[in-house]
DNA sequence: TTAAATGGTGAAACGCGTTTCAGAGCAAGA
DNA sequence: TCTTGCTCTGAAACGCGTTTCACCATTTAA
């Protein structure tokens, strides 16, 4: 295969000029672009972006750590993700991690050795400290509040959208209220049970263990808690359930038991995916897509680091 | 950042040493070697992966064609690649191509850069000629039958699962059978399609145009299907629906309008997802993940090229 | 008329790890 | 003693596009 010298020879030129043409430099002759454009199309020159890579110093690939790829959630990120990335010339290297922590080193690790020129953690498992380390070796972005910390992220208030969806089922007159999240630990899940707490506290309701439902990631997830919930002898009357697959397997669960929902059970979901909309879930949409697009946004304009809230929005439907 | 060469120069060995240490090459004297490794720590060397790339021709990374990224159907492929992908520290660039055919090109376009070292293609949009013309720049994976094509591929077979779906619900009594896919056009759909019309000529049925469903691709898509059910005066006492999660919004659709499931209408889905499980939809396996494992093994077995056929297994439930 | 841009071009350096090849030193087998 | 055949080492070539810098030729501005 043909490299850039030897088309520089054919078409009587300098290395130098075919670079211009290829990269449009303006300061190139009619007659000699021409000309080396007929010598590439002659041998049907591949210009070798692995030496563009390691001349330029850059890959163009953003890596995208997710916990699960085969979950609708991180799927609409990914989505919004992989759109801005096309239009900006870039690929998406995906790491999976099902919440590994070798995983998401691997994928820190790959930044570090510049094979990739941003990462974006759409949902971490290491702690601060990892990511502290290895944000100096390039971008860094994050999907959770992060003010403080150096590194640029798009993020839900988790705390007011938590208190924003409380208050609506106490309003709705739901007194024995709990949640189902996907992790006890990270950053988002804290937030949330901070506003948890803080809500029983100023209306009196008294803090239930049991109340919370732990490892609810995707819609089979649903079948668990609905078991569970039969066998309390007081269980909750609402759910806040912080996904809406997981909202929708609930329902189809509960009903397939002969569960009333809202009646017996109130849910409140959260996302505002399709399913919701179908299954008439009452919800806190987050536009994922969106959020993905500014992820990615907030990557290429490293070194500027900054933070940026998304608003959630309360959609009221027949589940609550 | 230091280069090898100043390691070398540190170390007081050549590059080459300093080469074969990093590879683990077995011709290195201890001594020599724990020089380089201290002056390695010394400066905290990184490897330049780009110039590794550049020098070995190769980059370590496996394209993966998918056409959404929120679906699970492709979420438990990709996930079956990635898995195995890690294993043999290879890493997935995404392309989402939303069925549009510049984007497959691009894909397509990576590999003959050899910015990929194969392209695993799980749905395709561009025709044969396309791929065919392409092939000669690297290994592509085709998720379809493609015995006379010179490319690997895994794939189920598509004739006889719907031969065999469609048999079961002939033989549960259901004369008036419709299926639900995803794209009218495609090898695998065109399989499923002659395998259905075949079905009827042998049973002596009537081919009715209405009986078929096309775009369905997700849990949403359900609405729409059941909608159309609603307003045919004759409608299919039984549904063939290639997708758990279309299946799975069909019968969430239909139960909130009032249809029987299965007794005025039976679902029989695809994959066995977990949805499927949760809602006792009869379905028939496809072992996804391990669908994306073989892909993976036969990017790396090229220019081995070969067919696989992966066996589904109907699952007998409760929607039928 | 002179100074300062602007257009156009190419040599050479740069980014950097891998691999080939030649050769030295030493041990085992003939 | 001589020949193989390892083990170990390093110089040099290789993969290849980008960028800097120097320089000439025109224009344009002063």
């Amino acid at each position: 295969m043909a490299n850039i010298r030897e088309i520089a020879k054919m078409a009587g030129v300098s290395v130098t000029t075919v670079s211009r043409v290829l990269n449009d430099h303006p300061y190139v002759s009619e007659e000699k672009k021409a000309a080396v454009q007929q010598a590439m199309e002659e041998v049907n020159y591949q210009r070798n972006i692995n030496a563009v890579h390691l001349s330029k110093g850059k890959t163009y690939l953003i890596g995208v750590v997710i916990p699960f790829s085969n979950s609708p959630y991180f799927g609409f990120l990914v989505e919004g993700i992989a759109n801005e990335a096309v239009k900006n010339n870039y690929k998406l290297v995906l790491f999976q991690t099902n919440y590994e922590l070798n995983r998401e080193i691997e994928a820190l690790n790959m930044l570090k050795q510049k094979q990739i020129d941003a990462l974006i953690i759409c949902s971490r498992i290491s702690n601060w400290e990892v990511i502290d380390k290895y944000k100096t070796y390039g971008p860094i972005i994050l999907c959770e509040q992060a003010e403080d910390k150096f590194v640029s992220s798009t993020y839900i208030d988790h705390y007011k959208s938590f208190s924003i969806a409380l208050n609506y089922l106490h309003q709705k007159g739901h007194h024995r209220i709990g949640y189902c999240i996907g992790r006890k630990a990270g950053k988002n899940s804290e937030m949330r049970e901070a506003a948890y707490k803080n809500f029983l506290l100023e209306k009196g309701h008294p803090f239930l263990k049991d109340y919370i439902f732990y490892d609810s990631f995707r819609f089979e997830d649903g079948e668990g808690i609905v078991v569970r919930l039969k066998e309390m002898p007081s269980p909750p009357t609402a759910l806040l359930v912080t996904s809406d697959q997981v909202a929708a397997g609930i329902i189809t669960c509960a009903r397939a038991l002969g569960i009333l929902v809202p009646n017996e059970l109130a849910i409140m979901g959260f996302d505002n995916q399709p399913i919701a909309k179908i299954m008439n879930i009452t919800t806190l949409e987050i536009p994922l897509v969106e959020v993905g697009r500014k992820l990615f946004i907030q990557a290429m304009q490293y070194p500027t680091i900054f933070q940026e809230e998304i608003e959630v929005k309360l959609i009221e439907r027949l589940t609550v």
